[in-house]
DNA sequence: ATGTGCGTCAAACGTATGTTTCAAACAGAC
DNA sequence: GTCTGTTTGAAACATACGTTTGACGCACAT
């Protein structure tokens, strides 16, 4: 009952109002009164609304980047030597990620959600932190990639990797809307789990395509690498 | 020196602005200011700042479907009776998108952001605005697709598509950015088409990926179609 | 010349935001 | 019980926002 009801009832009710309508679209006002909670708790616990952002952030992606760590050693351990493939690779972060202790059956939507702002929204303090709080578990991965990819050049990673994140930043940031959608128009539900089994196979196929290109208009000049 | 432009300023400047910082966090005062416009002009050309939004987003997006449409009559017609294939459709999308009459040299990479923003951000409005306003090149679009993939499920084929659709919007979105790291890690010079080039293999060998799952960790539930 | 309609302008409106203030309530140590 | 440092409470702060207002200027038809 002491500071930690507060406070974490603040986080609760950001994480998940964040979430749903994005930084700028979220007031602190809604936040508190959501949590229930007088307005300047805020300001007292966190000192502003950015530092409130970033605290968000950490509550889960802290425990992330361990968890993603530990999953990568195992990874290469279970190798030994040889670098793991890109479906291992992949299937490791996406595993972690599903794996997270829940704070609820949504968390991991507005986990992958709230990943998809941070990449989306333009807010550069948030960037800013997480670049120097999580670089390191981001540059394995990388490496990890490289490894898994020896045959494409270096421009061709580069790019290839920008479309993975695309498609999995984009996709897991509106999965809910997305959801709703494939209810509504082909009764299906749909689990995280799910999108993330089908998503895995579809950056694989991608990551690995034969570079040629077909069929494009006549008067469509194609670069040459 | 007419009306036209103080409408034709304003709308430059919030093209641009919006792509820069998104649509909340882009206030009328920065807008007129940059169009060297009286404040209240926007009210009174446009009535809000929402039906700006949606002003800025007809200006491309109408010639763009009629250029759309014209590629897709085209690629019919040059196919005489069978779907064209997978690759054809992504191409006739790319060129029409690339072959807009641009009014700079980032005229591509603004319009793609503008609808990377408009996916991503939670504006209501203007979801409702693109979808009655804009339906039926986008109803058409995944038709073709649909025909194209006749071996995927439909669940399969809309995962997939949002997959595509995250993709392309998200590294669109941000080609400025990713283009500059570019130069500056590698030493590389890209242009739009480039990248067109290379995510077009990308998402059509994604879209065509077997379902097959690989390596998922033992714990991981692979749920069954 | 004169009135009419349209576009511009500076100023103000009401509302909502993030943040600050300061008194009251509370905890635990002595 | 009293003191001390921490946490809450209601209220106000200054600022920024989208929008509205009414006066003003200017073209052009009468």
């Amino acid at each position: 009952m002491a500071q930690s009801d507060t406070v974490d009832r603040i986080l609760d009710a950001a994480e998940e109002l964040f979430a749903e309508r994005g930084f700028s679209e979220t007031s602190l006002r809604m936040i508190t009164s959501k949590a229930r909670v007088n307005l300047a708790a805020v300001n007292y616990h966190f000192g502003s609304k950015n530092a409130l952002i970033h605290a968000v952030f950490g509550r889960f992606l802290t425990p992330f980047s361990a968890t993603l760590g530990n999953a990568f050693d195992e990874l290469e351990a279970s190798c030994k030597g040889n670098p793991p493939t890109l479906n291992q690779t992949l299937w490791a972060l996406t595993a972690s990620a599903i794996r997270m202790p829940q704070r609820n059956e949504r968390g991991i939507s507005i986990f992958m959600r709230l990943l998809g702002l941070a990449y989306t929204q333009s807010q550069g303090h948030l960037r800013k932190f997480l670049e120097q709080e999580y670089s390191q578990p981001f540059g394995r991965f990388m490496g990890l990639l490289k490894e898994a990819t020896p045959e494409l050049s270096a421009v061709d990673r580069y790019w290839r990797i920008q479309f993975m994140l695309g498609a999995t930043a984009f996709t897991m940031s509106s999965s809910d809307a997305l959801r709703d959608i494939l209810r509504n128009k082909l009764g299906v539900e749909t689990t995280v789990q799910e999108i993330a089994a089908r998503l895995v196979p579809f950056l694989a196929a991608g990551m690995q395509a034969h570079d040629t290109v077909l069929v494009p208009p006549a008067d469509f000049k194609i670069p040459v690498a």
